[in-house]
RNA sequence: GCCGGAGUGGUGGAAUGGUAGACACGGCAGUCUCAAAAACUGCUAUGGGGUGACUCAUGUGUCAGUUCGAGUCUGACCUUCGGCACCA
């Protein structure tokens, strides 16, 4: 009998032991970087952690026995508000919560039996790594791509604090109710934008479909033109109102324009009448979030400012209204309506009663009054020299034109913001900044990195930041002058650890550099990364800008930081729904490996379905796969005996098993564990009938057993390692190669050859392999069953697909 | 709302435009047993016909279309899941 328990608790002994998985850097084999995403310490590991690595260590190994050199570390993404949380409700200190769980979190992920090399572990909370987080921040922040700006953050008025997106419920903040309001504060960004051209192109990189479209959607970005319309009257620095659009060729039948509420110059402009109203609504605004303002569910509103401005091609005076729908954050945070040929305009101007005016004609356009917005292309009436053109000509011309003009001309947008890394919160990397009186902005010294975190942080029950009220660090000296000075209290965005781990795996323990360059670059990039697809555009995006600013800034040589990119799929809980400990629906794989073992949980979860797919937790089919692993310990322990030994038998079994070989190989190349297993099943079943026959000659079947093993090797190493021992094979099972098969004697000896009349199946004859077409129609038309159909009737046309199917259409 | 996926037996799923349901789970029947469990063997999409080997029809979310042939390609729709910038 099998016992997992007890052969994995000794293999995992032994391999530690015998440092099997450390990752030697001189290695000549060529290199195989093969990463996951690292998990975030939330507590413990469920089911879904274990979905995501057992079959990507799966991979590893079997790239290990391709022979290459493997490199798989794992570690910890440990900064983030759910610590935070935990020291609120539990009166625990953040970095006790994340340590315990991280050893928790380290037992779990031990008991699974991968490769990891646990020499490289990396934690993020850990000084050693954030005083190089930190580092990075002042690399960023002298090639200016760290600055500060006002932005707009979910601010708690009774709480007197900043929420998160999570934190904020129905528009309410979850712990008092109030009403949450959108606040400005003054915050740092990195200026991601500058890459936005080449975070949207994925040239030269293997990654999904899906997730490429998505972050060119994230980029968004747009041709049209930029237009200034002159205000009637400046008011302060503000001499006109400026606007991208991605329709110049409209830009003649623009009635009114809408500015964001939040934008500086509404102050400004607004007449004394109209005052009131637009105080009224720019308070409403503050109370919704984006979604929420750009929904086209929601009728738009908005309300008239009492300023004009003039249209710079034609003299148009033009009233300014504000508006939620347009958003500050994206372009100027102004628009042009033009409600004759956007629907949003239009449905904005029969509401507000403002005028129409058609500057585009539809083919059978004669001049009534549109029902609805025409937004198609069409030929210009009503906009002077540029009447008759067609829409295309007429945005190249019309930008163009502007350009003489002075008042704008050919533009390129982007939806992309800015990454706002500023946290008003306690537990993450503090941003290394002093103001001074005198200096104003200083940069904290390299040389004293790491600014520590304090351990002392009183925690209070709002959520505001503990650093505010920490005088013994807010209060330093200044770097410049060393007269007294504040720190920066805000701490770093936990996406900008999580933007660089993959290169630190590369040199761990370097005390003097965040990573050698020698070791980065012959490690990077990372030739398989595989996690969740949640994060398609945030730290997937965040990773890439932050390898391409290191590019230009000389510490490292490529600009794509992960060579392949495969998302597999979410494990729901039962009952449906993401797996969390709010809703107690979490599955632990501890109580799975008590029951079964790890080789069968790693196994169950590989065969449960394609790996990208995911899918509802249901352990119905956990004991099929452990019957399973019982059968192959039986098949391979167990004396084989040889009885009537049969040659046609022993062609057949050598085939299989190359055919095997060739398709488990397969489908492990392409991530496809479910049918890899599947196959495997087939083979064990196969292997079964043919123990029993007994058919075989024995040495034969040695061999089949061997490559059963190392076939088996990288989905569930514990058993394998001890069938290999039994067997008397040298250890270890995961330094052997793996299995070659030899396509000649993988090649079928027969074929069946499906006959179809008009496409419907109506015999299958056995034949040999290169049959021409005429052989094959002869074939069919000696089968009575084929000719029951065919006769009387007249044959059409005949298809033949080699080797497969021949297809005859009668009439 | 916008963007991106996914829909196949009782269940998880398999299927280079070419035999739909591989491989499992579950169920049913049998072997073994005093009995049960375990293990092993067989059957198991639906409907009809046949004692039977078998045979006919229907069938991959819905409705159209392309094709000799569609789960697979095209269009529209329905349902469902994920992301939308402070959960990570």
């Amino acid at each position: 009998m099998y016992d997992p328990t007890q052969i994995e608790k000794k293999w995992q002994a032994q391999w530690e032991q015998d440092a099997l998985y450390l990752v030697n850097d001189d290695d000549a084999s060529p290199k195989w970087y093969s990463l996951t995403m690292f998990p975030y310490t939330s507590g413990d590991l469920h089911i879904g952690h274990w979905y995501a690595e057992a079959p990507a260590d799966t991979y590893a190994r079997y790239k290990r026995m391709c022979g290459y050199n493997v490199l798989r570390p794992i570690g910890f993404d440990a900064f983030g508000l759910p610590a935070e949380n935990a020291a609120i409700k539990r009166g625990i200190h953040p970095r006790e919560w994340t340590l315990g769980n991280i050893a928790n979190m380290t037992r779990q992920l031990k008991s699974m039996g991968s490769c990891y090399d646990w020499n490289r572990e990396v934690v993020t909370c850990l000084s050693d790594y954030y005083r190089w987080t930190q580092w990075f921040f002042l690399k960023l922040f002298k090639e200016n791509l760290a600055y500060r700006k006002k932005a707009p953050v979910n601010w708690c008025p009774s709480c007197q604090a900043v929420l998160a997106n999570e934190q904020v419920e129905d528009g309410k903040c979850w712990r008092c109710e109030s009403q949450v309001i959108q606040k400005d504060l003054e915050q740092w960004f990195f200026g991601i934008t500058k890459y936005a051209a080449e975070l949207a192109n994925h040239e030269g990189i293997d990654w999904p479909e899906k997730i490429k479209i998505m972050q060119r959607n994230w980029v968004g970005r747009s041709e049209g033109a930029d237009i200034s319309f002159l205000l009637e009257k400046p008011a302060k620095e503000y001499d006109s109102i400026k606007i991208f659009t991605t329709r110049p060729d409209t830009a003649y039948g623009v009635t009114f324009m809408t500015i964001a509420p939040e934008h500086p110059m509404v102050e400004y402009i607004t007449t004394p009448e109209q005052k009131e109203e637009v105080t009224a609504y720019q308070q409403r605004s503050r109370e919704k979030n984006d979604i929420e303002r750009l929904s086209t569910e929601k009728e738009k509103d908005g309300v008239f400012t009492g300023a004009y401005c003039y249209n710079p091609l034609n003299d148009d005076k033009i009233p300014v209204y504000i508006g939620d729908y347009v958003l500050i954050s994206y372009g100027t945070g102004a628009v042009m309506a033009v409600p004759a040929h956007d629907t949003r305009d239009f449905a904005f101007a029969k509401k507000y009663n403002l005028p129409i005016k058609v500057v585009i004609a539809s083919p059978n356009y004669n001049g009534e009054e549109l029902s609805q917005a025409y937004i198609e292309s069409g030929s210009l009436i009503n906009s002077g020299r540029f009447d008759s053109m067609n829409s295309e000509e007429a945005k190249k011309a019309i930008a163009e034109y502007l350009t003489v003009l002075g008042k704008g001309g050919p533009s390129v947008n982007y939806k992309l913001r800015d990454w706002l890394i500023s946290r008003q919160r306690y537990w993450g990397a503090p941003i290394p900044i002093v103001y001074c009186n005198s200096c104003g902005l200083v940069p904290v010294n390299e040389e004293e990195l790491p600014v520590l975190l304090p351990e002392k942080a009183e925690f209070k029950l709002t959520g505001e930041n503990p650093l505010k009220y920490n005088e013994e660090f807010v209060n330093t000296t200044c770097p410049k002058c060393n007269r007294l000075a504040k720190r920066e209290t805000d701490t770093m965005d936990t996406f900008m650890c999580s933007s660089w781990y993959f290169m630190r795996y590369t040199s761990p323990h370097s005390p003097d550099a965040p990573f050698y360059k020698e070791n980065v670059e012959k490690w990077m990039p990372v030739d398989l990364y595989t996690g969740g697809a949640e994060h398609a555009v945030m730290h997937l995006f965040y990773a890439r800008f932050l390898t391409k600013a290191l590019r230009d800034m000389g510490y490292v040589n490529f600009s794509e930081p992960f060579s392949r990119l495969f998302n597999q799929g979410l494990i729901l809980a039962q009952g449906g729904g993401k797996m969390s400990k709010s809703k107690g629906n979490t599955v632990t794989p501890d109580d799975l490996v008590i029951r079964v073992g790890a080789d069968a949980v790693r196994a169950f979860l590989m065969f449960i379905g394609p790996w990208d797919q995911g899918g509802e937790w249901n352990d119905a089919g956990l004991n099929g796969i452990s019957r399973w692993l019982q059968r192959i310990w039986s098949l391979v322990i167990e004396n084989y005996q040889e009885q009537t030994l049969n040659e046609k038998d022993t062609r057949d079994f050598v085939r299989a098993m190359h055919r095997t070989i060739a398709k488990v190989g397969d489908d492990l190349e392409k991530l496809r564990f479910n049918t890899m297993l599947a196959t495997l099943m087939e083979y064990s079943n196969y292997l079964n009938k043919v123990k029993t026959a007994g058919s075989v000659p024995y040495f034969i079947w040695q061999e089949a057993m061997k490559n059963l093993i190392l076939m088996l090797a990288p989905s569930t190493p514990h058993i394998t390692e001890e069938m290999w021992q039994i067997k008397g094979q040298l250890y270890s099972v995961h330094q052997q190669a793996f299995p070659q098969y030899d396509a000649e004697l993988a090649t079928e000896e027969e074929i069946t050859l499906v006959v179809q009349i008009n496409g419907r199946v109506r015999d299958k004859i056995n034949a040999p392999i290169g049959l021409t077409a005429q052989q094959a129609e002869d074939l069919a038309r000696s089968s009575e069953k084929i000719l029951s159909f065919t006769e009387g009737r007249q044959i059409e046309k005949v298809i033949y697909v080699a080797g497969r199917l021949l297809n005859i259409v009668v009439k």
